[in-house]
DNA sequence: TTGTAGGCGTTATCAA
DNA sequence: TTGATAACGCCTACAA
């Protein structure tokens, strides 16, 4: 009749299936729901009218307002998505995450508050959401999605009101490794540290910079070392990755001898392997002019940094943590904040203090 | 009055605070979505009213549900995460989405199609789709998207009906090294291949497993390599990580020198990283001993793998490129398929081949 | 500039 | 086992 073959027209809906099918409406959304009581006989028939309209089961969309839930968590990093899976711990956080949220029917939505724009976070329909370090700038956003009844769970985020904490026990653990250095009979020790935000700000660390940083994990891993190393001069990058160690490598190795650091403590896996790379560039050896020690505990592919001396965190279970910590929340279950523990791992990058720092090389 | 001030009780509409502020819902409605004429002193009395109610703005599913869109791009990929994410290839194409995505108010879902089971991804509430090479296993879900109209773009897929192509010259490419190969002299050569589905077998690849293959990259890399080599051998990996290419590389150099391939091909950069440390770990040198070739042309940390020898391909722009396509679709506009070539980048892990391969060592 | 009305496509509740 | 009814919370013509 109608030479507008083109056209497909409205999509069909589950109504117009029921029409089809010569039953009501409810009685079509049970036969796709698979829950209730529906005869077998009319399911064939609602089945045979939606493959005839081509209709491919319920609106997600309507679905999800109807049932208040959208089967989606978001997960919420601070970075560009290459910045942030650069690094394999945040990757296996996220493993870790999408496999009980995965278990659970739900998906992950990426939301990377990378700016001050508005964000797109408040307007995501998420049931609930997983913080990967939070800093200040997201408390506008944090504060809607408390408002709204929606479960926040942070993993390594300054403790919040409202938000489930998944931690990490940082301090203790950069203390520990300190402590490690010490014990080795280093005196003169620096560090590499983490994005210390808000900015990318790469270089020394004075004091002011420090009170103005607003990156929980990296300040929390400074202060353990600055328990054992009150005066360790720190070195920010602008994140997780080899590149950046290595330039900050550069800058506190390539000095005269006498005022080189022995150790240097990197607040990565992947920040100790550029500083071994600026070593090696160097010409200094390790751990015979220069202790490494990272922080993470992640299979690096780098040969030279196969192995490190670092604390190993377990970063898939944070993750799972956190998604079974989700999945309690949504289902109106309390759900208890973890702290999980790094465990030290001897490698063959730290060493004891040169005994002729001077003139050696 | 009343002593449960624990309940919150229901979550704030817009009809309530439009009912608060004295106005009507439209007028609530157009407060806060900024479209459309408003007075400057109502919208005031609607912002008040929803500040005093702990309103925080409209409802994510209710909003996709009326206008029809929910501001999400499923991202689909065949693997675990940590698996995807391991090759930097696949970070940096999802960047480029995201990028531009994320420029149109857009968010990723990640939809991890591992399994055979119901899949999420026909109960997300997506507006379009990105098909990080998709195999066959996704028949059936692709069949349902389309009916419902959901646009579709895949990155290297087998060419679908109805989804839109960003294809990338692989034949060729693979066929270029080869030829690299051969004008060197080679004449022995072996291909370490990416995960070829379905399943991850690992180990040599003969005809019949090649035809039962699913995975279009793969097929088509090693396609393009036996244009040149019709009768190389290939060995087939779980995935693009190096571990698997070590162990490649130790399953094919660890052979009498006589019948070991004085090159390989491998699909990936990464997997090219671990031929070449099983190289060292046989003491073999490179390219003295054995060549070795990558694709994809990724930054590596493996020093060994600094130079090597590979096809640079234009990941971000890819990811990009699928993400301008997916925001015409959305806005109802035509978009072309697009075909990305790669460029070859010679390195220092190729060269001639070894004169004497009986008795040198 | 504001209000009214209707519906987006489902599903939960209840009664038949 | 099935059907009628009523939301879910919002947005957009259109009328006032």
């Amino acid at each position: 009749m109608n030479d507008a073959a083109v056209d497909p027209g409205p999509r069909p809906t589950l109504a117009g299936v029921a029409k089809l099918a010569g039953v009501s409406a409810s009685t079509a959304s049970l036969a796709f729901s698979g829950t209730g009581p529906v005869s077998d006989a009319t399911r064939e028939r609602v089945l045979a009218a939606a493959a005839e309209l081509g209709y491919a089961g319920p609106d997600p969309r309507a679905r999800s307002l109807r049932r208040g839930r959208s089967g989606i968590v978001g997960a919420v990093l601070e970075e560009t998505l290459s910045n942030a899976f650069r690094d394999p711990i945040n990757v296996a956080m996220l493993d870790g995450l999408s496999e009980v949220a995965g278990d659970a029917d739900n998906s992950l939505l990426l939301l990377t508050e990378t700016g001050p724009e508005r964000s797109r976070l408040v307007d995501a329909p998420v049931d609930a959401v997983v913080l990967f370090g939070c800093s200040v700038r997201l408390d506008d956003s944090i504060d809607m999605l408390r408002r709204r009844g929606i479960p926040m769970v942070a993993i390594e985020g300054k403790p919040t009101d409202g938000v489930l904490d998944i931690a990490q026990d940082n301090v203790e653990a950069s203390h520990a490794l300190a402590r490690h250095l010490h014990d080795l009979g280093h005196r003169r020790v620096a560090v590499v540290t983490l994005e210390l935000g808000p900015g990318r700000h790469i270089g020394p660390i004075d004091d002011a910079r420090l009170a103005s940083g607003t990156t929980f994990v990296t300040i929390e891993r400074l202060r353990g070392v600055r328990e054992v190393y009150p005066d360790a001069p720190a070195w920010g990058t602008a994140g997780s990755w080899v590149d950046q160690g290595r330039r900050a490598g550069r800058a506190l190795l390539d000095v005269a001898p006498e005022v080189r650091p022995t150790a240097i403590i990197a607040q990565s896996d992947l920040l100790a392997a550029g500083v071994l790379a600026a070593a090696d560039e160097l010409g200094l050896s390790v751990p015979g002019d220069v202790s490494v020690v990272g922080f993470d505990g992640v299979r690096l592919d780098d040969p030279r940094a196969a192995h490190l001396t670092t604390m190993v965190q377990p970063a898939v279970d944070k993750g799972r943590a956190a998604g079974h910590a989700i999945v309690q929340l949504l289902a109106g279950e309390p759900a208890e904040p973890r702290l999980f523990t790094s465990r030290f791992r001897a490698g063959d990058t730290s060493g004891p203090v040169p005994t002729a720092t001077v003139g050696a090389r």
